[in-house]
DNA sequence: CTGGTGACAGTTTTT
DNA sequence: CTGTCACCAG
């Protein structure tokens, strides 16, 4: 196969690019994930470099699984001997062979966020702080960062008194977790990041090891990662990153598309590519997304084109609510699918907050249409299913005291809250773990328990021991036959009426998922890591032809024909919370969602906020429908929206001119009869319109959410108004004509009731 | 140990 | 309007 045959010229240019640093800006549907793949196939092939050499690095584990799919179709068997992961499991890897260098065993337990969360609280208990006013999700936020910038908890400089506690439960929960043998998410990265700093033999071992580095989705690695990446390109500096600074939507989990300007400062001689040739969307649909993504500041310009022609113009649709943003956008896929424009499995509904979904499933379920909702509930967090793992995890590694706090009066036995914290107390007293204090109350240790709390212990750790000695020999999925068997489980379980028959199925499926482990030397080991490391079991058959509900974010690289992103609305899309800067976030009420006038944003949130629309606008590839509501309820309570300032920036010349979609009868007469009703005080000031009444001569005569009819725009909805020199200047949201600035004075408009 | 109650908070979540 | 969690009574 000549694997160049089916490149463009500039894809061909970068993977051919022969030796040191290359940075690749990858626009969406640019073909990233071909280049990527056939370079490193390149290089085995052409370059005749070792596959055992090539290092490729991912974020996700579904990426890693289609790239090892497609090396596998370009170079054959020779293709095991890459190394393709994640970040995190090349990092868990490592540290199975190196995290001895830091007082860690191969059998250590990869913590997720229950867990950390579990540590932290108990870290808090201990030192006396009030999770009331110290909130341990906002404390764990603050350890991520630090763990994220590789700052060490005896490093940590609070800059604040809040800090300051996060420094101390910093400490703490490092040794707690350690104690536990136990790593968190972030911990995996830092630890090998620190490993490679600090272990000049380790370093050279691992530089020898991977002569060639790639990593995809660059834009979002964070601090420990781009120094992990630097570390190990350090000798040979063979690094190719593919990055995209538009689709940065991760910073508040610690990426920073900033790694971009600092590989380019790091590596002068770097070549740049810029792959801008759109593979996906039709032309209408590029233009939208480069004209809303170029209103970001903090980016190199890129221009999206294609050779797929125009297409079809997007629709931008205002609904009257929630309920009937729901209609319409089922409405709409049925039409479509009636008249063979698509299939319903070629659409996707895109929305900001998983709380949306809600009203989308709703309108879907009473339409009689079916969907399919993905990501609200991950597998691996189920209850029954974090139960059974733990079993499997204190007979892995048995200092894993989380786990064992998880099970250990799970089905009940009797062992309640006060004994199991006599039991850590005692077991931090002996300096020891829980498996240790218990092994020496069985050898007849003095102890703070009763007779029957000893007796319902010994019995624990009897069943316990018994388990431990089966793990020896058995796989996975006997072990964990056994131990739910041994604990009674499938009847605690299935006792619950509503969901017990659900549960226990989940129980199955994760025994089949094991299964799949059987016969390995490392049964248990490898199925532990597994799990731990990835969100979802894989979807063995394909899904039928069903229209998807998912997130923005969920949404990023993936594809499909047709595409509706809704709740297009200030506090929304942008959402309100990540306008605002951290600090001011404490103090602001609620329902006030970011956008009282009084409120000051922070920029760079917004910028995100605004790749994010564009990450949903380019997943289209053919259609692209961008809905609004006129008004939509949150937390129970009801208000006018404004539509999303983002709406501004789609150019009307692209958007359907006019009868695509007939307004459902009634539409009109959905609205009150007066504009008392909704425009009592109470919503007034939901709507963050509160205004001096003393000021009323300088008062622009049309406010945010009045309704007004234009001669030739037709009805629209006031987002914005205010005196500009002079003039009154109205922007209106027309359904039919786009968002419009309009001068009032000039504009025949005119309010409608 | 279970079940009820009241307070409270409520983006996004690759690993 | 929800879901979660701490707390208390039985």
């Amino acid at each position: 196969m000549d694997l160049l045959a089916e490149l463009n010229e500039t894809q061909r240019e970068a993977v051919q690019w022969a030796e040191g640093p290359a940075l690749v800006l990858a626009g969406p549907g640019s073909g990233k994930t071909r280049v990527l793949t056939h370079r490193v196939a390149h290089l085995v092939r052409e370059r005749g470099i070792s596959p055992r050499e090539i290092l490729a690095v991912t974020f996700t584990n579904k990426a890693a699984r289609e790239m090892k799919e497609r090396l596998l179709q370009l170079l054959g068997p020779e293709s095991d001997a890459l190394t393709i992961g994640t970040f995190h499991s090349i990092c868990a890897r490592i540290l199975r062979r190196e995290g001895n260098l830091l007082g860690f065993t191969s059998a250590y337990s990869i913590y997720d966020t229950d867990d950390q969360l579990a540590v932290v609280k108990r870290v808090m208990r201990e030192m006396n702080v009030d999770d009331k006013i110290h909130r341990p999700g906002a404390i764990l936020d603050g350890i991520s960062r630090a763990k994220n910038e590789l700052v060490a908890p005896e490093e940590f400089r609070p800059r604040s008194f809040s800090q300051e506690i996060v420094g101390r439960i910093y400490a703490r929960y490092q040794q707690a977790l350690k104690q536990s043998n136990a790593l968190d998410f972030d911990d995996l990265l830092m630890y090998v990041a620190w490993i490679l700093q600090k272990h000049p033999d380790a370093l050279c071992r691992y530089q020898a090891r991977y002569t060639y580095v790639l990593v995809d989705e660059f834009q979002d690695t964070n601090m420990a990662q781009y120094v992990l990446l630097k570390l190990l390109a350090a000798e040979r500096r063979n690094l190719f990153v593919v990055a995209d600074e538009d689709q940065s939507i991760y910073s508040w989990r610690g990426a920073d598309f900033r790694n971009i300007q600092r590989f380019r400062r790091d590596y002068p001689g770097a070549r740049v590519i810029l792959l801008e040739r759109n593979y996906r969307s039709t032309q209408t649909i590029l233009d939208v997304a480069n004209a809303v993504i170029s209103r970001n500041v903090q980016r190199i310009p890129k221009h999206l084109y294609t050779d797929r022609g125009t297409g079809t113009p997007i629709v931008v649709h205002e609904a009257y609510d929630e309920g009937e943003e729901g209609r319409f956008v089922v409405d709409t896929i049925q039409t479509m699918v009636a008249k063979k424009q698509c299939r319903a499995g070629d659409c996707a509904v895109m929305y900001r907050t998983n709380a949306q979904s809600r009203a989308m499933e709703d309108a879907f379920v009473l339409a009689g249409q079916r969907y399919k909702l993905i990501g609200a509930i991950r597998f691996y967090e189920r209850r029954e299913i974090k139960d059974a793992l733990a079993y499997l995890r204190i007979l892995h590694n048995p200092a894993d005291s989380v786990s064992l706090s998880r099970i250990i009066n799970v089905p009940p036995r009797g062992l309640g809250d006060q004994t199991v914290a006599a039991l850590f107390s005692w077991a931090g007293e002996l300096g020891c773990s829980a498996w240790d204090a218990l092994r020496a109350l069985k050898d007849g240790a003095e102890s703070p328990f009763s007779a029957r709390a000893a007796k319902l212990l010994l019995q624990f750790l009897e069943l316990w021991e018994r388990l431990v000695d089966a793990s020896q020999t058995m796989s996975a999925a006997d072990l964990l036959k056994e131990a739910l068997e041994a604990t009674g489980y499938e009847q605690h379980i299935r006792s619950d009426k509503d969901e017990g028959d659900e549960r226990w199925d989940n129980i199955k499926e994760l025994l089949a998922a094991a299964d799949n482990y059987s016969g390995m030397t490392n049964s248990l080991s490898a199925f532990l890591e597994e799990v731990s490391l990835v969100s979802e079991v894989d979807n063995l058959e394909e899904q039928p032809d069903v229209p998807v509900l998912l997130t923005l974010h969920m949404a990023k690289g993936l594809e499909f024909s047709v595409v509706f992103i809704v709740g297009l609305e200030e506090g929304i899309l942008p959402h309100g919370r990540s306008l605002a800067y951290p600090e001011d976030l404490e103090k602001r009420n609620s329902w006030s969602q970011g956008w009282s006038s009084s409120a000051r944003e922070n920029p760079e949130g917004l910028e995100e906020e605004r790749r994010l629309f564009y990450v949903g606008v380019t997943r289209a590839k053919d259609r692209l429908h961008l809905i609004h509501a006129f008004r939509r309820s949150t937390y129970g309570r009801g208000s006018v929206s404004k539509p999303s300032r983002f709406l501004a920036d789609v150019p009307a010349s692209l958007m359907q001119a006019k009868g695509g979609h007939t307004p459902r009868p009634g539409f009109g007469e959905q609205r009150p009869a007066s504009p008392v009703a909704w425009r009592s005080p109470s919503v007034v000031d939901l709507a963050g319109e509160r205004k001096d009444a003393a000021n009323a001569s300088a008062e622009p005569s049309f406010r945010a959410g009045d309704r007004v009819r234009h001669p030739v725009f037709g009805e629209g909805t006031v987002v914005n108004s205010g005196i500009v020199s002079g003039d009154e200047q109205v922007t209106v949201a027309f359904p039919k004509g786009g968002v419009k600035t309009l001068v009032a004075r000039y504009a025949k408009l005119e309010k409608v009731r």
